[in-house]
DNA sequence: ACCTGAACACCGTTCAAGT
DNA sequence: ACCTGAACACCGTTCAAGT
């Protein structure tokens, strides 16, 4: 029985709410077809195939992220109110902020929040490549702490909990210090006091770095954890 | 014909090797069971199934992580060169990282790296929360930079380019922003300038943020951008 | 122009059976 | 204790055929 009236607007509007709620892996061809009542292989016609499906609700996302606007006086506050709507929009869609990283379109996705830095950092007397080291510096402050905060929530019961690892001598006699590390952060304050200390080092001093990795790394080489095969 | 030689070990390490060299994707069981030059279901009797091989190898690469250890002298140089070996560690192994990520390992990962920068702050004089929101700022940063770089790497050519983002008037009149960033930025430079002004800024004041959302974001409603149904 | 079912080559997993 | 092939229920995709 034909349908006549499935459009690709339809597909991808199904198949975005499929990945909102059961994420990427959540969103079979044969699923979505039964979400939209009609056959796999007509899916296909409006769309080609999964992988170019799911670019096209990259795409979208993209779309979607929208412009940005500056709130409040001073550059550091308004400097930090484009990382906090930055951070807001990515972690009201985290599946398909992930897809769209996957893709490679996360630069033209921060388009639009890089425009405001810029006219902020000029604001704020920075130019040349001091301004392109905060809008970027800026840009990865936020993505990188939605992604690790993401993490957190998303994390089951840490073996061992963060007690454990925090509780014993591990913070060297700082009680207040292991206190701190063992509660879960509140992530607003830790975002905010992150993005304000970030920019006030910006804002402040030349930078003068001296580059080039002077710590190493252990590799312990690979031995396993756990051991003993399973029963059937 | 029975090998009789399998160990789970094997089993690991060729996953591993499948894994560092094409992603979790490439490791499929048949084409790992091909590898080992066994039958896949004997796979499933040393590991169980994929889902819990995909975990030991998570396991693993936790373990690998191994023990930081600062070098350089004064706490800025220091605790930047925490920043320094994480960054280097995590991108030495993008995929495996990423399966610690998913599996919501990523504390635990970070416990060495965590445990050096408490030692640092404590040499720099900071106590308590201080020292526990620069444990965090830092490790977060190191974190997100490695994700957006990685995202840099393999993203394929942007459309538009970033010449063409910025050369317009984009950059407000300021033709060496605009230079800074159409050109590809100085990951290594970057990275430094950032971890710099963030230990800077979070050594020298006491954060006082006033958080909450100062800024709105436009949701544009999801108009797709491209169109047109597929040809057979 | 749009929809359909049948068929193909994959996939992870289970199971009864070997030694 | 460890390995095996057969079988099951999935999956994305193609194709010839409908209207």
């Amino acid at each position: 029985m034909a349908r006549q009236t499935l459009s690709r607007e339809e597909v991808l509007d199904a198949a975005a709410a499929l990945v909102r709620a059961h994420g990427p892996d959540g969103l079979t061809m044969r699923g979505l077809a039964a979400a939209l009542g009609t056959a796999v292989t007509s899916i296909y016609w409006h769309v080609g195939n999964r992988e170019s499906l799911l670019d096209a609700l990259a795409e979208r996302t993209v779309a979607d992220l929208g412009a940005i606007r500056p709130r409040g006086e001073g550059p550091v506050e308004r400097i930090g109110s484009v990382a906090h709507a930055l951070r807001r929009a990515l972690r009201e869609r985290p599946h398909l902020v992930a897809m769209v990283h996957e893709r490679g379109l996360t630069e033209r996705m921060f388009l639009p929040a890089q425009r405001a830095l810029v006219r902020e950092a000029h604001a704020a007397g920075l130019r040349g490549e001091r301004a392109a080291e905060l809008v970027r510096a800026v840009t990865f402050q936020a993505v990188g702490y939605v992604l690790v905060e993401r993490n957190r929530e998303r994390a089951p019961v840490q073996s061992p909990a963060e007690e454990e690892l925090w509780g014993a001598g591990a913070a060297g006699a700082d009680p207040l210090l292991a206190r701190a590390l063992a509660a879960p952060p509140d992530p607003d304050r830790l975002f905010a006091a992150s993005v304000r200390a970030l920019v006030e080092g910006l804002l402040a001093g030349p930078s003068t770095p001296s580059p080039g990795d002077i710590t190493d790394i252990q590799d312990s080489g690979g031995g396993a954890v756990g051991r003993g095969p399973y029963s059937q």
